[in-house]
DNA sequence: CAGTATCCATCTGGATACTG
DNA sequence: CAGTATCCAGATGGATACTG
């Protein structure tokens, strides 16, 4: 990537970034790291997640091509979810961000600490 | 890191994500990449933000050890901002994702269109 | 089981005006 | 120059009820 014709972030990361970022994706991505999840599974293994967000982050990421979703034709229905290979490949990195997280959350407790007893 | 211990997001890990996906965060992290930066410098080369918003992410940056703020006692007031260590490689991760952003934002908006064109 | 539909509280961020 | 203060619109997501 050539930063150097650029100074800001483009609106299409912005829009990549604004899904990654919110409330559910990375947790429900994480979720299908080992293959296919149906939905109440899903639904179970997330905590705190409510039924109408767990539809509407699977569909969000269903129409990026993150995650394709097999609907098998049985009562009562039964409906998988699993990462594409573009999907894989966010897991991937995102993972990279999530791990910094981990390994600099307590540096960041601290230096919240120390910030909020200043005043 | 160890994913077996753990199913989902810990909660300091999602209090980052929150921070990085925000609207402006890496985009002031992105500015501060080749060192420091004054507040109006920032202001002007980061298309869009407001002077309140710009002054809410310094602080958050600040807070939590990512950014080093001084102040010059001049007249008029000068302020400068820039990385400590732990931004430098905050700035590093997340670029990973950004470059990620870049190289599927073409599939991305197509799988969207293909979406899009079913109903 | 796997959703949809509605309603509503909260949060985020933009506009504007003012200041040491 | 580098902020702070206030107000407000729109987006986000939670609760709840209903359904093929």
């Amino acid at each position: 990537m050539d930063l150097s014709v650029r100074n800001d972030l483009t609106c299409q990361v912005r829009d990549v970034l604004d899904r990654v970022g919110d409330k559910w994706t990375l947790n429900v991505v994480y979720q299908l790291r080992d293959g296919s999840r149906r939905f109440t599974d899903l639904k179970r293994s997330i905590e705190g997640i409510s039924q109408r967000m767990l539809t509407v982050t699977l569909r969000n990421l269903e129409r990026d091509g993150l995650v394709e979703r097999t609907v098998h034709a049985v009562v009562p229905p039964r409906v998988d979810y699993e990462l594409t290979e573009m999907g894989q490949t966010l897991l991937k990195t995102a993972w990279e961000l999530i791990d910094w997280a981990e390994r600099h959350a307590e540096d960041i407790a601290h230096a919240r600490v120390r910030y909020d007893a200043i005043p």
